[in-house]
DNA sequence: CAAACTAGTTTGTGCAGCAAACTAGTTGGC
DNA sequence: GCCAACTAGTTTGCTGCACAAACTAGTTTG
């Protein structure tokens, strides 16, 4: 058995639930980049329904990867979900695992991710 | 909502759930490497208990991913495994998604446009 | 011959994801 | 002014999954 395979597995089977989810990642991904997005948007980016949506973000604010700040916009009320600096760290450990896992295995795809 | 945040958000919600489960990963990883692998080295090598590799296994061979052939070594029964061509194709598809999420520009702390 | 070991499979439990149904308030048509 | 339709979410209920403990079947060892 080759070392850099059994790091990598080692890797995979340490992967964060709170974030291999793919929806859950697809938010935190959205808000790694936009900083903070409303309710209603995140409902569109990431192509979630609102029930699925409002769960997973009472999950990942939970967890303290993320935090949900509510206001009134006018009238209405409205959802605020914001990263927070261990949200950020926990994409970045996340996607260091990713990495070690695709550089495994160059089958198909041979090119290294950096 | 900038195109490449939006693709790679698509491609995170299109994750086969089959591939993406972590323990499934790493069996699926060793198998990419090994062309086959008995139960008992799958066993150590994922770090999995015999129960949850044994069901993890029959998921994969259901689902195309892997054969399972049993044979006797000696007199005592051997399972093995090997990945199969819409195996390793899973898996390449997989990486590929995997790929755009990680090439995903992280933070550059940008607010969301409404 | 019986206890311990090998090589797995089956069963049971609890949690997670998902959408439908529900809540609370606002706007628009007449 | 009144009620239907819309907005913005939360709660509930159902289904399926991952995981480990318990079980099965046979083999080796003391």
């Amino acid at each position: 058995m080759k070392p850099r395979t059994q790091a990598a597995i080692d890797g995979v089977l340490g992967l964060d639930r709170l974030v291999h989810e793919p929806a859950r990642l697809a938010i935190l991904t959205v808000l790694n980049q936009a900083e903070f997005a409303e309710f209603g948007f995140l409902e569109m980016a990431c192509r979630l329904s609102k029930g699925n949506l409002s769960s997973h973000l009472s999950k990942l604010e939970a967890g303290g990867l993320i935090t949900i700040e509510k206001r009134f916009a006018g009238k209405r009320p409205q959802t605020r979900a914001a990263i927070t600096p261990a949200g950020r760290q926990a994409i970045a450990i996340y996607r260091e695992h990713l990495k070690a896992l695709i550089n495994e295995v160059p089958g198909a795809a041979k090119e290294e991710v950096k």
